[in-house]
DNA sequence: ACAAAATACATAGCAATGCAAGGTATTAAT
DNA sequence: ATTAATACCTTGCATTGCTATGTATTTTGT
């Protein structure tokens, strides 16, 4: 069994599917980073760490996919909640249409 | 629509999937490179470059997934048959988890 | 006859991004 | 008082597809 490969792989499979995965648990839901942490290994059992997510979070933003905004905390560190515009939204839908079409594919891959 | 930043997407869900369509496609399979590039184009609709396979090969036969062997041709230049090892079949049937696994979660995401 | 395309394999530099590690700050638990 | 949890942030490293370029031989087009 191939532990360190199969590791590194799933590395690299996140890099395509985690901005994925953070836009479809995004719609139609806001949320705080720490909060979205949670949400996506919730759906997902993925354990993505604090260091992936802020900086995809500001990469998605610099690409106009979300909006955020602080929000102060009766006591404790304010929030930072984001939201999807509507950039998001169709760009996920796009995200979509390629994902399921390339699952199709691997479907077949695997059933031959 | 947001078309570059879908094709960079694309490219960086491609880094975490070629290989495993590579392992997939060569799974009771034996093709060598060029062939291998019209399997994949084949099945998976997915243009790849030789520039992109080559080496894929190579770091997928460095970690043992695969064994290569040329064969000389009546004419034209000698051809680099790969297929994969007991190692690659294993270790395939790991990375087929983690996709069906991954894959349900990302069903799941797009339905709700 | 010659040029272009197809076939077949190869290499290098660049861009993109998760990961680990480290950081700040505040509150809660021990 | 110390540690852990909560909440956000930054940086350098490792990994890999992509593009461009290269070699070689045969086939196809002009």
């Amino acid at each position: 069994m191939n532990d360190l490969f199969v590791h590194k792989w799933t590395a690299q499979v996140k890099k395509g599917i985690l901005s994925f995965i953070v836009l479809s648990v995004l719609k139609d839901n806001e949320y705080y980073g720490y909060e979205l942490i949670e949400e996506i290994k919730k759906h997902t059992e993925i354990e993505i760490a604090e260091g992936t997510l802020y900086p995809l979070l500001n990469r998605l933003k610099n690409e106009e996919l979300l909006t955020s905004k602080w929000v102060e905390q009766e006591s404790g560190i304010p929030r930072k909640y984001h939201v999807l515009t509507k950039k998001g939204n169709d760009t996920l839908q796009e995200m979509k249409k390629y994902w399921v079409n390339m699952n199709t594919s691997i479907q077949k891959l695997m059933i031959k």
